[in-house]
DNA sequence: AAACCCTCTTGTCATTTGGCAAGAAATCAT
DNA sequence: ATGATTTCTTGCCAAATGACAAGAGGGTTT
């Protein structure tokens, strides 16, 4: 397969407000991963050593309750950074599983470029931080509209901004995502469609 | 009522590897702050402007599920860095309320003053980080055990890695942060004595 | 076109959890 | 110390949710 990083090197250029030059050395340290349908990116009890940033496709991460059901806790599209904080940076065994949902095109750093980069290059590692801050922000707050919302609050919020979920994920994915079964969320679908 | 800093100056002498008179200068950029039990320290609704110490008492976060019941989300002890992260770092409303379970002494760090250490001193910046990092998987962690785990479960392990609490909180305060209500708390409990 | 697969819906029933209220126990205030 | 207040437990009942299974609908393959 041929490898063109034009989407990558676009990224990190528009992310990282550095010289040409590192935009490229840093593009470069990135390495090309394919996943199909339903491939696994990480598995539970393995230490992620993938910081990746999704080019095309779709993914998922879930987890298992108590009595085994999977259970998604998020959902991924194209120009977002991925990787399991938790294990990545803490190298320690994952909690959850990722998943691809449709072909997908990834671009991967491992743990011991990422440090180099972290260390070297300020931008690099204020960007760092002001992910984990987002992303930290980002988890507070669905943990509170878990929550404060019903869930057919949290269905109608996530059909209002994150729409592209509906076109990529089954329902009993988003059900096990809003905290019920595909049989509730049915039930719910059902009920605003009589209103 | 005299102001004894020893304990702030020594937590912050431990927590950032700089010289004394810089330990001392950020020490003094702190306020003492007293809340009574039962006192707020910040409401749903107000957007934070303080990053907390809390030398001695106990406090807890809290919210309200979709029915109006308290919810409650975190309890911090003496030693403990407490602040509404989303609140105070992106100076938006607060989605919690934060309250005195006992008498206690903070020592308060407004925005204003935060921001100038932030950008001066690399060691508070780097400690700032840190910290969030220890959060963020905190946070993840437990939005984790609240999946994967009974509530049984979940209380066991809350006796046993934090007991503090159970001397500090009610049982109707400790239910709502295990996800349950007092009642079925209460159910937990019986069942494990018959054990 | 037929067979197949996958997703989604829906009915029935079982289980869990919560609401409520009463009473016991512990704590607090005067 | 005594009364008042709060917390905790427990029984009873209602409501919500899930498990399971059947069936409809779409899309794909052969």
């Amino acid at each position: 397969m041929e490898e063109n990083r034009k989407n990558l090197v676009d990224f990190i250029r528009n992310a990282l407000p550095v010289a040409e030059d590192r935009v490229l050395s840093i593009s470069s340290s990135f390495e090309a991963v394919h996943a199909e349908k339903n491939d696994y990116l990480l598995k539970i009890g393995q230490v992620s050593n993938d910081f990746f940033y999704l080019e095309s496709g779709f993914l998922r991460t879930f987890t298992y309750d108590a009595r085994g059901n999977e259970v998604t806790t998020g959902f991924y599209k194209a120009g977002a950074l991925v990787a399991d904080v938790v294990s990545f940076f803490k190298q320690k065994p994952a909690l959850e599983d990722m998943q691809a949902l449709s072909a997908s095109k990834l671009w991967r750093l491992n743990y011991a470029q990422f440090q180099v980069w972290f260390h070297t290059v300020p931008e690099f590692r204020e960007f760092g931080r002001a992910n984990l801050v987002n992303g930290f922000i980002a988890l507070k707050e669905r943990t509170l509209s878990m929550i404060n919302l019903t869930a057919e609050q949290r269905y109608e919020n996530l059909l209002r901004t994150r729409p592209e979920i509906f076109q990529q994920a089954s329902l009993k994915h988003i059900a096990s995502y809003l905290g019920i079964t595909d049989t509730s969320l049915s039930r719910i679908r059902k009920e605003i469609v009589r209103k």
